[in-house]
DNA sequence: TTTAGCACTCGAGACGGGAGAGTGCTAACA
DNA sequence: TGTTAGCACTCTCCCGTCTCGAGTGCTAAA
């Protein structure tokens, strides 16, 4: 990590100015369109002569012999590193957010929906979400519901206000009241239990100890059990379409490729790290683990709701705004904090 | 339509040669092309006179002089009303969409999830479905169930067995008892009602009729009030990436243009015709009424549940197996209404 | 150490010619 | 009268060649 000395001012500078060049422009870039453009009071000789360098240190490459410069992966990681300084979004942005979400509050998929919105829309980029599955939440109450004829509604609520719900069939001859006592039997039995600590083991040994209108409370466990069921974490992919403006991909094969990432949720899960904080993170290009992204970048954070820690960030061209969407990505991270702590999630 | 008789036998036999070979391959077919897949026992000079006339007519186009032939859209419109035979998915297929759905029955919107990737899976076009809100279905129950502290969930049932749910505040002071009388009012005065009854005059109605407990009773016709409001209809899209491998899109303007019809929900909306039936149909190219799906061509069939329609098919280009989306639509519109049947939604 | 000058390299785009596919037309044939 | 073989014609696609220009690396002077 000496390298960080290893950079003379000039030399960041004359990087700085070429990476902004590439990344606005996706065409190499020529020492004469850095004096120019960066107004340095150097010749463009010298900025040859520091790009040879910056070259020769793997900071930069050069497609081909009668081309400009364009920066390596290794040059966007010193700038990410060393040198950039997050660009959030603008302050009608931010308010735009705001309104937006504030009538929908309730309906969290709405929410989820609406934040990736901001994120690809702001970003230009492809946004992803992941919505870690509630598991560790508290088993609050129990109903059961009855519907015409012999159709009930078993109704799950857990602690924090989500509610499951899934329709059993009963004996027409059943009496409402005597639904009552049944959901009443499971509340005593279960209130205050983990989730997952009801789906191993209390739904068995409370079979055991009702004896009477077994039918009816076999079929209201059958029903909790597969409400238990362990679902897949959500995934919302928003403005996949993006990427079909960035130059690099005009080559249709790979933009197919690229695309076929976003058609599968699971592929999503797979590309973001497993572990990962609520600091603001960034993969550029090969540093992923996945042979299909590759070719991108990739900036996320993690968030935190009830126990688990679901995932947001977008997905680009390794010649990507890192300073706009790592400022982005992380100002959504702060609205999610206060969403969930608002709602009462953390 | 004095038309359908002015085709000899002969005629339609070389425009359905055409059209298969054509929707197939992508490319122009020439005279020779014709008499060879097509066994017929009639030479290739026999063969462009026909398709001379046939050019004329207007069922044919040449993209240029020394081109094969390619179908107009009036000769893939005179295929798909007078020769085509649907063609359904087959057996394994069908089995297969059945085993997928027969686990997830109970959530909807995972029914419809996969429903859609099926449609697009089995035609290899872009699926959408729209799904209607239940705008018209009954009032069935509500409950208040009191969480921790001055938190509390209103549940609204409806005779359908939906769940809507929102959380209000109530006093920390409030017992559980009283809110279970409050509830109790509610499904008195509501019961049976037509939800958008409700939303007109009831509540009105019912909050100065009830004059106790004010702020929960008013909570709660706010929560009420804001689950009622119309909500958009739901559209799903799917495998809109499927239209990149058609060579008609190796263009990326022209891609882009087409694909940025999916990325609005509401597009789709306007894409589709409003009153439809349930037999299946086909709008081809300039068919369309909006300019950005011109070079598009759409089969659809609307779906019957309560009250409202649902709509559904596939978006493919105008170059399209008609055959088999037409086939697959069908099967999918029959499977739906079972489905619907079977959980009493219709 | 920096700069000006200059020969060199390489890709993008224009140009042109040849191959091939398919046609329309004409004349012979059943 | 309808069908077929033959043939000249047309047009696209492909490939090689050429030129232009941007940008370089190197050398020599400041």
């Amino acid at each position: 990590m000496g390298e960080i000395m290893s950079l003379t001012d000039r030399q960041r500078r004359i990087l700085e100015s070429i990476i902004k060049d590439y990344v606005s422009t996706a065409e190499p870039v020529g020492s004469r369109a850095v004096v120019k453009k960066h107004g340095l009071k150097i010749s463009a000789a010298t900025v040859r002569n520091e790009m040879a360098d910056l070259e020769e240190m793997g900071y930069l490459e050069q497609p081909h012999t009668s081309a400009g410069r364009i920066p390596s992966e290794k040059g966007f990681r010193f700038y990410v590193d060393f040198m950039m300084e997050n660009e959030t979004p603008s302050d009608e942005q931010m308010v735009q957010l705001h309104q937006a979400l504030e009538d929908r509050m309730e309906d969290w998929s709405d929410v989820v929906q609406r934040v990736g919105q901001f994120l690809s829309q702001v970003t230009n980029y492809a946004s992803f979400i992941i919505v870690p599955t509630v598991k560790l939440s508290q088993f609050h109450s129990l109903q059961i519901i009855p519907m015409q004829e012999d159709q009930a509604i078993v109704l799950v609520v857990t602690d924090i206000g989500i509610i499951l719900h899934r329709r059993i069939t009963i004996p027409l001859s059943m009496h409402p009241e005597e639904l009552k006592l049944i959901g009443d039997l499971f509340n005593r039995a279960l209130r205050g239990k983990n989730l997952h600590e009801i789906k191993s083991g209390d739904l068995m040994a409370l079979r055991d100890e009702i004896k009477t209108r077994r039918k009816v409370i076999d079929e209201a466990l059958e029903a909790i059990d597969t409400l238990l069921d362990p679902q897949e974490d959500r995934v919302v992919i928003t403005g996949a379409l993006n990427i079909i403006k960035e130059p690099e991909f005009k080559d249709l094969d790979k933009l197919r490729r690229v695309l076929t990432i976003f058609e599968e949720d699971d592929q999503i899960k797979d590309i973001v790290p497993d572990h990962i904080g609520e600091e603001v993170a960034i993969r550029i290009g090969q540093e992923n683990k996945l042979e299909d992204i590759k070719e991108m970048s990739l900036v996320f954070a993690g968030y935190k709701t009830t126990g688990e820690m679901g995932k947001m960030g977008v997905i680009g061209p390794v010649r990507m705004e890192y300073w706009k969407a790592a400022g982005t990505v992380e100002s959504v991270g702060l609205i999610i904090d206060e969403i969930l702590e608002r709602r009462g999630l953390k």
